[in-house]
RNA sequence: GGGCCGGUAGCUCAAUGGUAGAGCAGCAGACUCUUAAUCUGCUUGUUGCGGGUUCGAGCCCCGCCCGGCUCACCA
């Protein structure tokens, strides 16, 4: 069965799908794994029958810590503020910092693959004095905390501190607070010129209540608070924060022991990895969410988080055949749903992944998998080709007119092969005429291919051939005079324009360049052959 | 040191207890109109190592070896 079913067929009752992010780090594809599971998880509840809901917080009260993100003027004001209090970017109408991330950067990616979360900012909940009745449990049951940071974490706290961060109320950050006694009503907070290395506090001390906003919980705490205050059931995370002992391990415990709630099922999943070493967006180049959004259409990205399962390393790097292949995967999938009979193994309900691999809660699955779909390859390269006609090549290769869904299936892949074209793609992929001078895989051919080259300069000169099908036509025409295998004679051709064993259809390429360069180009390969 | 994942054909990977198989690469062949297409044929395995469970193990259990990521500060 497949994974999400086989949760799905776990659980009873209502189930609360919790997902959150926050915005002060980068983004990356790999940041869309948790994003897309989460959904196919919600899904399959959905189908299965289930009452559920699928949320997403933006964890916005965390400390700003990334500098990159500021201008340098802001950078001493708002390092280590609320991510909520942070103005957003010149040129943004957001209304702040982490409202502009995350919507503008973040969430763009999430309409486009059908996902739709009930969103929700983690501030706000704490402006409402929703998150009170956690913050005090936190404070009164301090020691408990410690203990279990110790016990689960190996983290020894010192006995005054508090599981608290208040924002100061001079200067508004809270990356840099200190808080110290907590006496039912107020905690006492000093804002430290040293508490961290990439902020700087403002020395500030004061006593304050910590409720309705005035301050947050610390990441642990603040985790199984929303679990708790939000009824949430099913909740998974990256392997990071799953490993034993972490982060996960430490909210379980809170969770449990001092909220006093069981926490959700996990579903612990593995990241995205580029070219066998974790996703760094300095190093890897193009690993922002957006950038892969352009070359991978939303079905295919999709596929690529939800054929592995949670547990499994996603190995992707962009360049090389793994585009190319992951569109071919796909519509063998697809191919094999419709029930068309496909070469290999096909992994466990096929037609699961498939379906969760389209957009919307409830696709026609039937119609989307028996689409015709260009192989992607085959298309990029006929991109390259300046005047072929696309969708009249692609009727043709289906042999019917395309309908409504299979035109806008290739619009899609077309404008992510031109994309792939542009950035990822390898050499051997890109089709350029060698205009400047003969390649010198010319130096290659035998006497019979140079021989033919000059007969069809000769014939080409006489005749004219202005349609793809008229050169086409003489190139085989050609052949057959010269006693000449046709693969033969078309790997002359490659040789002699692209540099290359293979190409596009010859006809249409010779068909697209000046007629003069092309006799021209012809006569020189074939007069190399005399030399 | 702890956790997770992986090790299968030359390469990339599939196969969730039931005959190990795809793509690419390679070799041989077909084709006068898709030459990165299509079709036909060929072939390659100590499934990292050792034990165990089972009628049956690539898959489950135990112990190793190798590789990758991750945690032990913060979120």
């Amino acid at each position: 069965m497949y994974w999400a079913d086989e949760l799905a067929a776990a659980v009873s009752g209502r189930q609360v799908v919790n997902d959150s992010k926050s915005p002060s780090g980068t983004v990356h594809v790999g940041s869309l794994r948790g994003v897309v599971l989460h959904d196919a998880i919600y899904r399959a509840l959905r189908q299965a029958g289930v009452e559920a809901s699928f949320l997403y917080g933006v964890d916005d009260m965390d400390a700003m810590d990334s500098q990159a993100k500021l201008t340098p003027d802001a950078v001493d004001r708002y390092m280590g503020a609320p991510l909520s209090r942070v103005p957003a970017p010149e040129g943004s109408n957001a209304a702040n910092y982490a409202r502009h991330f995350v919507g503008e950067i973040f969430f763009r990616t999430f309409e486009p693959l059908g996902i739709k979360p009930e969103f929700y900012w983690v501030s706000e909940l704490y402006a409402a004095g929703r998150m009170d009745p956690y913050v005090k449990l936190a404070l009164d049951r301090a020691d408990q905390v410690r203990a279990i940071y110790l016990r689960v974490s190996h983290v020894e706290r010192n006995s005054s501190w508090l599981p608290i961060q208040v924002i100061c109320e001079q200067c508004g950050k809270i990356g840099t607070t200190l808080a110290t006694d907590w006496d039912g009503d107020t905690v006492a907070y000093k804002c430290l010129p040293a508490m961290v290395a990439w902020a700087r506090g403002c020395e500030h001390e004061g006593r304050v209540s910590p409720l309705g906003g005035r301050a947050k919980l610390p990441w642990n705490l603040e985790w199984a608070a929303k679990w708790g205050l939000l009824g949430v059931t099913i909740e998974g995370c990256g392997k990071d924060l799953a490993t034993s002992g972490g982060s996960r391990d430490r909210s379980d415990a809170i969770s449990r022991e001092v909220f006093e709630v069981e926490p959700p099922r996990n579903v612990a999943y593995e990241f995205l990895n580029v070219g066998g070493k974790k996703m760094s967006t300095s190093k890897g180049k193009g690993a922002a969410a957006h950038t892969i959004a352009e070359v991978l259409p939303p079905e295919q990205l999709r596929f690529l988080f939800l054929r592995p399962r949670p547990s499994q390393v996603i190995e992707f790097d962009p360049e090389g055949d793994t585009i190319p292949r992951l569109f071919d995967e796909f519509d063998r999938i697809a191919a094999a749903t419709a029930g068309r009979e496909v070469k290999g193994e096909l992994p466990a309900d096929h037609e699961r992944l498939f379906a969760y691999s389209l957009l919307g809660p409830s696709p026609d699955v039937a119609a989307a998998a028996a689409a015709f779909r260009p192989a992607f390859a085959h298309l990029a390269m006929l991109l390259q080709i300046p005047g072929v006609d696309i969708a009249e090549r692609m009727e043709a290769e289906k042999g019917a007119p395309l309908s409504e869904r299979e035109t806008a299936i290739l619009d899609e892949r077309t404008a992510s092969a031109r994309a792939w074209l542009e950035s990822y793609a390898p050499e051997r992929a890109r089709l350029v005429v060698r205009r400047d001078a003969l390649p010198a895989e010319v130096a290659d051919l035998d006497a019979g291919q140079r021989a033919y080259l000059a007969a069809l300069a000769a014939a080409a000169a006489d005749g004219r051939p202005s349609s793809g099908d008229a050169w086409q036509t003489l190139i085989f025409g050609v052949a057959g005079e010269c006693e000449l295998a046709a693969g033969r004679a078309f790997g002359a051709l490659y040789a002699s324009f692209l540099g290359r064993p293979n190409g596009p259809r010859a006809g249409w390429l010779l068909a697209s360049l000046e007629p003069a360069f092309v006799v021209e180009r012809l006569r020189a390969a074939g007069a190399f052959a005399a030399a």
